[in-house]
DNA sequence: GCAAGGTC
């Protein structure tokens, strides 16, 4: 039996389906999906396993012994001899604190620092992370007599099937292996690939395997020290590493260019004209008045002035080039301006490939192979009803020439079409995806586009004012590809001398303004170029970030905190806190993929400088806490507390780690303040009534309002509303009211009875907004109707949770969309929703 | 409780 292993389960199915005679058997071994199927007459089986299925982590525990020096005891097999430099010091140890080092050592798992300069130079074994794969691979690999190593072509798949190699070897220690190197999983490519197999190349593995332990080394040795040295709870660690903390620096450096800009004033002075027929408008040549005296000027000049001369018009044409193939990043940008996510694109982009329907999403190159059948191509491309017209175009010019892009590497091809899909085939984003690629692909071998910009110069009492207009005369590429081309901007049939209406001039004053944050898109174009992260992590690497409070918002800004880290790595390790680290260490695994290099050299040497780095770092401990601790209480501070003076927080709570707003002299001090829900910032500007603090509320999905923090300030006062009478006390002979209020301590806002105690009817209420009582009484359930007015219009809603009403709703729902059981407060909000007039 | 890289 001939076994074949992919990286993912979808290219084991594709495969098998591509090299099958007939259809593959969908098997399962220990739950994991397999394919069996027939290929000249034997069997064959292939699985895919899920990414990487070891992780390196270091040895859990090692040991000193007088006689044979430092020993590593790995999980299981047999220790061995670790080199632990000289200069650190063998046991026992003397610190000031407790001895913490014994026989036998605990590094890989002490977060100390007395450990921290030994888990520099600590072993690293590769511990399972997908054992169910593992277990059924193991299964498989028993009974194989072939094993074809079938997983992604680049370095972290080789590294991958070498992983997986090195599992199947347990069991199975002679059945010959090779490998199948393919591009897209098309029947060509993995046709030549199973026919042309070659060897896997260890060398690239080890490459692979040395960014692993550099990555681990590093970061858990910063990260560790980070969290501390000072120390502030469980669940709040302070990372670093090779790519978060350069990303990192990038924000930081831009906001200081923020902080260091001057903003400069300047005037721009816009007319309107009309030739009669339409208006149209016009500014001032000079653009950007340097001072107000200049552009006063300006003003008196055109004051009264009735007509205004066009003066001159100017056609000029200009080319647009054809866009370049796509790479990832490429893909990115593009699909961001058309409304998909970095994250999102990616998620589509591999099921299509997954699908066949585009080439491999992961790439860096921007230029086509010279393999590549164009004409063919664009011919296939013609089965789609929609781009057939234009295929035919391009077939008819001939030679196709494609356009190429600055990046260029022979790994994969850039992201193409691979076969026709049409909009029923397809989910409506994974077709929107295809057709941008697809077009992309199209307009790579058009024609530019011509445009022509007109200028025209209209002069009021000798000023002269600019109006410009673009027209395509000759669309090009633009005929396929129409995503983010420019909407014309026609101007009015003008000629020279002719006499316009002046409908007078506004002047503005205006500032220059800082460079701009960074958004997550933007910084994920600078962090390609910087060669931070890949196209698949560069997306989570942001994500880290904002979970471990360096950033926040979007457009990006850093916290204190994040600035806090910055500075001390930045002081102490500069290495980490640099793009080049990841430059020198690409060097240092293409060296150890040429064979110029061994994976012990680069990691040995890698361990050194970290132990140098620690060394400048351990003696400025102190020094680095109170620069976070400072950063942390500033990233928290909201205000001075009334009663003691001290600094107002915000805090979460131990228990249910909801955020509040408390004390710092807390036990002494027991000042606390009550959150909303959402998003919440500390404003600068203090509540005029009392002149507590303030803060930004953003809840899901509405608009930001400022508040007092003070819930018993006036500002935050809403009259209780009587928004009907209680139909149970009613029935009881009662006359009681339905009273809208809220909880003066959490600012909570229900409908409850005036009888509560008794009757206990209350109602939820949506939280924001301004309420209002009806006159009337829900149909269904007869509790009262209110009327709750948001940004986004007034909605007219039952209160009542429990409305019969809404039941019959939701029934109607659930059909569509089955087993939808909403929280409360989903269900509130979808139901008034719907009956929002 | 760490990283970054795969994949889901």
């Amino acid at each position: 039996m001939k076994l074949v292993v992919t990286e993912k389960n979808n290219a084991a199915q594709r495969i098998a389906e591509l090299l099958g005679v007939k259809k593959p058997k969908s098997d399962k071994v220990y739950n994991t999906p397999v394919y069996r199927f027939e290929r000249d007459g034997e069997e064959w089986v292939s699985i895919g396993l899920r990414g990487h299925i070891l992780e390196p982590d270091f040895v859990p525990t090692i040991t000193y012994k007088r006689n044979k020096g430092w020993l590593a005891t790995p999980d299981d097999g047999a220790s061995y001899k670790v080199d632990i430099p000289s200069f650190l010091p063998k046991p026992p140890f003397k610190t000031k604190r407790k001895p913490f080092l014994a026989d036998g050592v605990a590094i890989g798992g002490s977060w100390k620092m007395d450990a921290l300069p030994y888990l520099v130079y600590a072993p690293i074994q590769k511990n399972p992370k997908e054992k169910d794969i593992i277990r059924s691979l193991k299964n498989l690999a028993k009974k194989a007599d072939d094993i074809i190593i079938a997983t992604d072509f680049d370095r972290e798949g080789e590294l991958i099937g070498s992983d997986a190699l090195s599992c199947i070897r347990e069991v199975n220690t002679t059945a010959p292996v090779s490998r199948a190197r393919y591009s897209a999983l098309i029947k060509p490519e993995i046709t030549h690939a199973f026919e042309n197999l070659v060897e896997l190349d260890m060398n690239l593995a080890h490459a692979g395997e040395s960014r692993q332990e550099i990555d681990l080394i590093w970061g858990a040795v910063l990260t560790r020290y980070l969290t501390i040295v000072k120390f502030a709870g469980y669940g709040n660690v302070r990372s670093s590493g090779r790519v978060q903390t350069p990303t990192l620096a990038l924000i930081v450096e831009r906001e200081r260019e923020r902080m260091a800009f001057v903003p400069e004033d300047y005037w721009v002075i816009k007319a309107k004209f009309s030739d009669g027929i339409e208006p149209f408008e016009a500014t001032h040549k000079e653009g950007r008045f340097k001072t107000q005296e200049a552009a006063d000027a300006v003003m008196n000049a055109v004051n009264g002035a009735q007509f205004g001369t066009v003066s001159g018009i100017e056609k000029r044409k200009r080319t647009v080039s054809a866009p370049t193939p796509f790479n990832t990043t490429g893909l990115m940008a593009a699909a961001a301006a058309e409304g998909l996510s970095p994250a999102r694109t990616m998620r589509l982009a591999e099921s299509l490939y997954m699908a066949g329907y585009t080439s491999y999403p992961r790439v860096d190159n921007t230029v086509y192979p010279s393999s590549f059948d164009l004409p063919a191509m664009v011919k296939t491309l013609s089965e789609v009803p929609a781009y057939e017209p234009y295929c035919r175009q391009l077939l008819a010019k001939g030679t196709l020439t494609p356009t190429r892009g600055k990046q260029e590497s022979t790994d994969h091809p850039p992201i193409v079409p691979m076969q026709a899909a049409s909009p029923d085939k397809l989910q409506p984003a994974e077709w929107k995806l295809y057709n941008l690629i697809a077009r992309r692909f199209l307009a790579t071998l058009s024609d530019a586009a011509v445009i022509e910009g007109t200028k025209v110069s209209v002069d009021v009492n000798d000023e002269t004012f600019i109006t410009r207009g673009d027209v395509v005369v000759k669309p090009g590429f633009r005929a396929i590809y129409p995503y983010g081309a420019k909407k014309d901007t026609i101007l009015p049939q003008l000629n020279e001398g002719q006499q316009v209406d002046f409908l007078g001039a506004t002047c503005e004053q205006k500032q220059t303004e800082p460079p701009a944050r960074y958004s997550q898109g933007k910084l994920i174009q600078e962090m390609e170029k910087l060669g931070l992260g890949t196209k698949a992590t560069r997306h989570s690497i942001i994500d880290r970030l904002y979970n471990v409070k360096y950033i926040q918002n979007d457009p990006i800004e850093p916290s204190q905190l994040g600035i806090a880290v910055c500075d001390a790595l930045g002081r102490f390790a500069p290495q980490i806190t640099s793009p080049g680290m990841t430059a020198e260490l690409e060097k240092d695994m293409n060296q150890i993929a040429d064979g110029d290099k061994t994976q012990k050299e680069v990691v040995d040497l890698s361990r050194d400088i970290l132990n140098d780095v620690l060394k400048e770092l351990m003696p400025h401990s102190e020094e680095v806490a109170s620069a976070l601790g400072d950063a942390v209480a500033a990233d928290a501070y909201v205000g001075t507390c009334p009663k003691c003076g001290k600094d107002l927080q915000m805090r979460a709570s131990n228990k249910t780690k909801s955020m509040f707003i408390g004390c710092s002299g807390w036990p002494e001090c027991d000042v606390t303040y009550p959150l909303p829900k959402g998003k919440v910032e500390v404003v600068e500007e203090k509540c005029p009534v009392c002149g507590m603090p303030q803060i930004k509320v953003t809840a899901f999905r509405s608009k930001p309002r400022v508040q007092c923090i003070d819930p018993n300030c006036d500002s935050n006062q809403e009259p209780d509303v009587i928004v009907g009478a209680c139909k149970a006390c009613a029935e009881k002979g009662l006359d009681k009211k339905l009273i809208a209020q809220r909880n003066p301590r959490t600012l909570k806002r229900f409908i409850r009875c005036e009888n509560y105690e008794e009757c206990g009817v209350s109602y939820p209420l949506p939280q924001h907004g301004e309420l209002k009582a009806t006159e009337e009484v829900c149909p269904d359930c007869g509790a009262p109707m209110v009327i709750v007015t948001t940004g986004r219009g007034p909605w007219k809603l039952c209160p009542n949770f429990d409305c019969p009403g809404k039941e019959k709703e939701e029934g109607a729902e659930d059909k569509k969309a089955p087993a939808k059981r909403t929280t409360r407060k989903t269900a509130t909000k979808k139901t008034t929703r719907k009956t929002s007039k």
